[in-house]
DNA sequence: AAGACGGGGAC
DNA sequence: GTCCCAGTCTT
């Protein structure tokens, strides 16, 4: 065991974060290890605690997981992002059921195949829940490796490399959350504290010419894109479509909306492209909203109806049942902004 | 190899 | 306002 992980250990063993997949029950847990593993995809910490909760009470394995309705699983996702991870859960979770009797393989390769789950995840499972040797390398490892040895964050095989090589020889689960909470507290991107690191003595980073640490010089492009979107009311009962064949809010329930355009576009043109001809109304108000690389300026028509009427994948809803349904955040603050949610 | 995919918190 | 987060999948 090299002295770098000892240290790492023995800090970790004292100041890892308290979290609910790590409870002394839990951690061997493959189902719990990766509900949570598939939550914190690109989602941090903070914001996944709640959806992990009300999970595993739901859903206590990945037998009960596995029966669960899919919009009943969307619906506990919802607010959480990245919905297609909540459709992968799903089906993964009948995979396991199904192929595996309910026991999540432990091998990097099995877990590699499984829905969801690609290198990073696979190799975090393999480790924590099963304490194989291997490490899963996300921002905050590849982070702190790159400062250990001052290596180009970017060259992810000379970052890997690098991290098996500072491997302790058993407690592969713990010290891969070691490094995980070392990059998330102490090594963090901005504030980087060598005076309270356990392993500042191991460490190049301040003896280095920081050559490696700045990052990220590509910004990402946000469009403005413009839509309208349709309210149709019949009754006490509004209409709402599934959103599918779109990986944007993918399985979710929706009010009708027009396509993501550049420009800005008339009204005519809005109440040309309406789901059906009625009577539209302007609503008044523009919502701006970002979502993915997106900056969204949406304008509203609403109209009503005398019989209800049906299209592909929509649904009609009573006003009071739509807190029932799985539905983007967007669609929430939309609904908002019209007086209904 | 690059782009799409959500939402909230930090600053 | 901008940046970022326990990445994966598609093209």
């Amino acid at each position: 065991m090299t002295n770098l992980s000892y240290s790492l250990l023995f800090w970790y063993k004292k100041n890892k974060r308290d979290l609910p997949w790590r409870r002394k029950s839990n951690i061997k847990n493959p189902y719990f290890v990766w509900l949570s593993e598939i939550m914190l995809q690109q989602t941090t910490v903070k914001t996944v605690l709640n959806y992990y909760e009300k999970f595993i009470i739901k859903w206590p394995n990945v037998k009960s997981l596995s029966k669960a309705k899919l919009d009943n699983v969307l619906f506990s996702w919802q607010g959480l992002g990245y919905y297609n991870r909540a459709i992968n859960l799903h089906k993964c979770a009948k995979i396991i059921s199904k192929n595996y009797n309910g026991n999540f393989p432990n091998s990097v390769k099995l877990l590699s195949e499984l829905p969801g789950i690609g290198e990073y995840t696979a190799k975090a499972i393999s480790s924590i829940a099963f304490n194989k040797r291997t490490i899963g390398i996300d921002v905050n490892v590849s982070r702190v490796v790159s400062r250990i040895f001052n290596l180009d964050i970017n060259n992810k095989k000379k970052i890997e490399i690098a991290s098996l090589r500072i491997l302790p020889e058993k407690n592969y689960g713990n010290f891969m959350q070691a490094m995980m909470d070392l990059g998330s507290t102490i090594c963090t991107k901005k504030k980087i504290n060598c005076d309270i690191c356990p392993i500042s003595k191991y460490c190049k980073y301040k003896k280095s010419q920081n050559k490696y640490h700045i990052f990220n010089f590509i910004k990402k492009k946000i469009q403005c894109k413009f839509l309208y979107v349709y309210l149709i009311e019949c009754k006490d009962k509004i209409f709402l479509q599934k959103r599918v064949d779109t990986k944007l809010l993918a399985g979710l329930m929706a009010i009708p909306e027009t396509k993501l355009y550049d420009n800005k576009f008339t009204l005519n043109t809005a109440k040309n492209m309406a789901p059906m001809k009625l009577n539209w109304i302007t609503v008044p108000g523009i919502l701006r909203y970002n979502i993915s690389s997106y900056k969204l300026e949406i304008r509203f028509l609403r109209a009503k109806i005398k019989k209800k009427v049906d299209i592909q994948y929509g649904r009609w809803i009573k006003k009071n049942r739509i807190n029932s349904l799985p539905i983007s955040t967007l669609t929430k603050k939309i609904l908002s902004h019209l007086g209904l949610f």
